[in-house]
Order: C-alpha cells, then sequence, then structure tokens
DNA sequence: TTAAACTTTCAAAAATAAATGAAACTTTAT
DNA sequence: ATAAAGTTTCATTTATTTTTGAAAGTTTAA
C-alpha cells in the first residue's frame, strides 16, 4: 500500500469508529489527520483533504479543541493559523474520559441517584426498581472512576504489573 | 418522586446516554424498561409503555438478543413470548464489551496493522505517519484487552485491591 | 481607519439513521 | 388441515444529525 492510500484509510476508518461511538464523523476525521500530521495543518488544507465546507472545518476543530485534544499554533510572519492534535496517546484517552465524564455520565448519575431514591412501596415491583438502580449507581461510579484513574494508573508500576497478569 | 414518574425519567437518560454513545435510543430504553422489570415483560407492554411500533420493538428486541443482553421467555400455558434483561451488571459490561470489540474494534485493529507497516520512504512525513499509527495499534490493542478482562479483573481479589488503592 | 485576509455563525439543505405499519411468515391449539 | 395468535420483515415515511455556504464578525498590516 502506498502511502497517501495508507493514510486515507486510516482517516476515513477512524472516522466511521468514531460515528459508532457517538462522535461525528467529521470531528473524527480531522482529529485523525492532525495525528498523522508531523507539521500544524491549515485550516484551508483540511478543508481541501477531507472535502468539507469551510463551517464544517471551523465547527468541529472549535469543539475538537472544547475537548482539549486539538491545539491552535501560530506561525511567525503567518497570519492564519495551524492546527495540531494531542499526540501521546495516553494523554489523549484521559482528556476525552474526562470530557464524556463531565458531559454525560456526571448528569446521568445524578438523575440515577434521583430515582434511586424514591420511597419505595411495598409492592415487589418498587422494590425491584429501587435495589437495580441503586446497583446501577454504584456501577456506573465505580466505572466512572477506573476511566478518571486509567491513565496514571496506567502509568504506576503496579498498574503496568496488573497489565502484565492480566494479559 | 413518584415510581411511575421514576422508572419513566430512568428508561428516558438511559436511552438518551445510549445514543450518545452509538446505541440507538429505542434499544437503550427497552433494555432499560427491561433491567427495572421484576418480571418478564411481553411486547406487547413494551410498545405500550414506550409508544413504539410493533416491528421497531420487534428489531430491537432482535437486536438486544443478539447482544446476548435480553433473554426470550416462555410462560406456561402463554402463548406469546416474554423478555427478561440481563441483570447482573458486570455480565452485562462484559458482554458489551465482547460484543463492541468483536463488531468495532478488532476490525479498526486490522486496518491499523494494514495501514502502519506500509513501506516507510525516507519523507519525515511518511515516518511520523508510521510511528503514530504504530503507536495507536498499540495502545488499542492494550485498551482492547483491558476491556476484555475487566470482568474477571474486577472479580479477583488483586483487582479489588488495586480499586480500593486507586480510589 | 480601512481594507484585505481570515474565521465564525447559523438558517437552510442534505445526508443519515430510526420508526412505522401492513403484508408475509410462523407457531400452536383444536 | 386450518384459523387464530403472535412475530418478523422491509419499503416507505419521519426524525435526527450533519453539512453547507453566505453573511457577519475579527484581526492585522499598512
Amino acid at each position: 500500500m502506498e502511502f497517501k492510500e495508507a493514510k486515507n484509510k486510516f482517516v476515513q476508518t477512524w472516522g466511521a469508529l468514531g460515528s459508532q461511538w457517538g462522535i461525528n464523523k467529521t470531528m473524527a476525521q480531522i482529529h485523525a489527520l492532525l495525528m498523522v500530521s508531523n507539521e500544524a495543518v491549515s485550516m484551508e488544507d483540511i478543508m481541501d483533504e477531507l472535502q468539507i465546507s469551510r463551517g464544517n472545518a471551523s465547527m468541529n476543530l472549535r469543539a475538537l479543541m472544547d475537548w482539549g485534544i486539538v491545539y491552535k499554533e501560530y506561525k511567525a510572519g503567518e497570519r492564519r493559523e495551524f492546527f495540531t492534535a494531542e499526540k501521546d496517546l495516553d494523554e489523549l484517552a484521559s482528556k476525552i474520559a474526562r470530557e464524556r465524564s463531565k458531559r454525560e455520565i456526571k448528569p446521568a448519575l445524578k438523575i440515577l441517584k434521583e430515582v434511586s431514591t424514591i420511597e419505595a412501596k411495598d409492592s415487589a415491583e418498587e422494590k425491584h426498581f429501587v435495589d437495580q438502580t441503586t446497583k446501577l449507581y454504584d456501577f456506573v461510579l465505580k466505572a466512572d472512576n477506573m476511566l478518571d484513574k486509567m491513565t496514571e494508573f496506567n502509568e504506576n508500576w503496579l498498574g503496568r504489573l496488573v497489565l502484565k497478569i492480566m494479559k
């Protein structure tokens, strides 16, 4: 396979994977493109490579910067802006985890807490509801904490040891 | 909050969460409904509670069964079928992880392997591409393995210990 | 201060994903 | 064997999400 073909395949695949996980295709594609670029890329070039409109490029770059996984860069003597992606994968995973936790999991936990603490009457149905949502709350909380700690966990010696054992 | 209201809130929230993670809303809602039901539910009742059509209910129940997280149940003396959800959360997480790994991560890994093993010419651009995609391959593989082992990890003593330390 | 170069916004259009519902199919009791 | 009870399928419709593009907004150099 040739470089250009490989690069395109990678960008397409990353885009498809993104949309399967609730991240829009273009956003994932831009990120992919920046990940494998050895230097900062202008919006013009992004538009050109991905065949997307200026507005689309602008909005998704903004979103990526909001997630903290793409940075703006200024080049001396150049008026226009260039973009680079976070390339350290642990850092990337950590930021994505933090962001999704904040945006989705934390609000869901709040609701779970609410619904799991209703006054359960004596019906088996209501008892089961409270029991199950309580378990779910605990589970999601635990999973959220794990996600949160994943990176530092990945980096510490005990984590490495456990990872080895798990393989 | 009253039981009916709480149940509805839970089903809606779970549905919204699902669609943010690439699972369709109805599928997640049906699952939510079954999770908090203390007894098996008929298709008729699901349609009724979620206000969805027969076809929609049927297709999403089928999908949930394909994922292995919803089961058909037959009641003596009843012709129609009833459905229950996997209620053990570790088991649920494990099945979802397995399924998403099989459907999405494994194919993505295959592509990553392909594109990361192209013959990199001497340009810095191509070298960076190969380097970055290789790192990504390793990272995704590691993450996939972790997901795979999460359940048994959660259950074993060392896992529990590490979890405690991580908190 | 102004005009060129560039970026952002957002209403409308296009693309995509999900839901409907009626017909086809299957199962089971008689 | 058959008809009643129930389930599945899938072409069409509907809803949702994403993209476009032109206008508005910014910034900077002269």
